[in-house]
DNA sequence: CTGCCTATATAGAGGCATGATATAAAACTA
DNA sequence: TAGTTTTATATCATGCCTCTATATAGGCAG
């Protein structure tokens, strides 16, 4: 690839460039899950309330493998929020092996509440900064989206298939 | 709130606007511990073993309130830790109650590794970025990284001194 | 010496993950 | 149809990780 200068790329993508880029992506993960975190319920419960929410009731088996857990781990799993009252099982009538789990309203009120802590707790974080950084990380969070979205998706692409990539 | 046009910002800090931001760093949250999380040992390990690097052999109840856990849950740590080879564990000669507790070699060659691993997977990931969305990501990283550092450090002040803010 | 404060340890309980294995229903196969 | 295999879920034993409540032991003040 040849430079185009199109718009105006100002160094390329060296495995340096891409090291330095790494550090602050990790520096900026600690800061969210030292400040995001929420111990209410674990990771796996949230991204699984989630996910019942987005795509409504699923299997065990289905859920285990999109979370990445194992089968035991989802059970467990769904028995302690059955027990809470977010989640509800249901026999599925076409096959007597499957449990359909749902989320239930209690449930989608509380992703709502920790959706809410998360972003309270950060714009009062942002609220610290000089409103020239706050500007500057605005302008920075805006430029990166769609890049960031895309590294998502094949973030996503990578863990169902593994191994396309390196060794 | 007027528009000061000094040096061109084009929007004002908004709350709607610092939602925008949080939702972008929830999400980057999520990608982080999705793909960069390593199993091998826990999140408060970890960092209290890049405490113990950075800041040398520290009393365990002073581990606790830097990691934010209790001091049973600190001893139990440094125990599986001190299990693994990872610390040991010396008698303070001026104080016959405190330990003291240091990272070995080994410990620090772990979180070497670990740093390689998360930096060689985000690497990975940011190499499947076409180049204009990667060159995108370097830009805005490196613009807002300044802002960024001052955000952790008020962080840092805010998780030691509460209260001062809100409610 | 008595009593209090501090530093660490222990006990008991629950969440969260694992691998190994059990059970029951469905789906093949002969 | 009977027997086998696969699939979906559950159970068990184990270990990590955290909590609260409590115990032990050293330091210190009177």
């Amino acid at each position: 690839m040849e430079y185009t200068q199109q718009s105006g790329p100002r160094e390329p993508d060296t495995p340096a460039a891409r090291e330095e880029v790494a550090e602050a992506l990790e520096q900026l993960a600690f800061l969210a899950v030292r400040h995001l975190t929420n111990r209410d319920i674990s990771f796996t419960a949230a991204s699984t309330l989630g996910r019942l929410s987005r795509e409504g009731p699923s299997r065990l088996t289905a859920l285990a493998s999109d979370e990445g857990v194992t089968q035991p781990s989802m059970t467990q799993l769904i028995q302690r929020l059955e027990r809470q009252g977010l989640v509800t099982r249901v026999d599925d009538p076409h096959d007597g092996r499957v449990v359909l789990v749902a989320i239930t309203d209690s449930g989608r009120e509380l992703l709502a509440e920790r959706r809410r802590g998360r972003t309270d707790r950060l714009a009062e974080l942002l609220a610290t900064l000089s409103p020239e950084d706050e500007q500057a990380l605005a302008t920075a969070v805006r430029a990166a989206t769609p890049a960031f979205q895309r590294l998502v998706e094949n973030a996503a692409r990578a863990r169902k298939a593994p191994g396309t990539t390196a060794s």
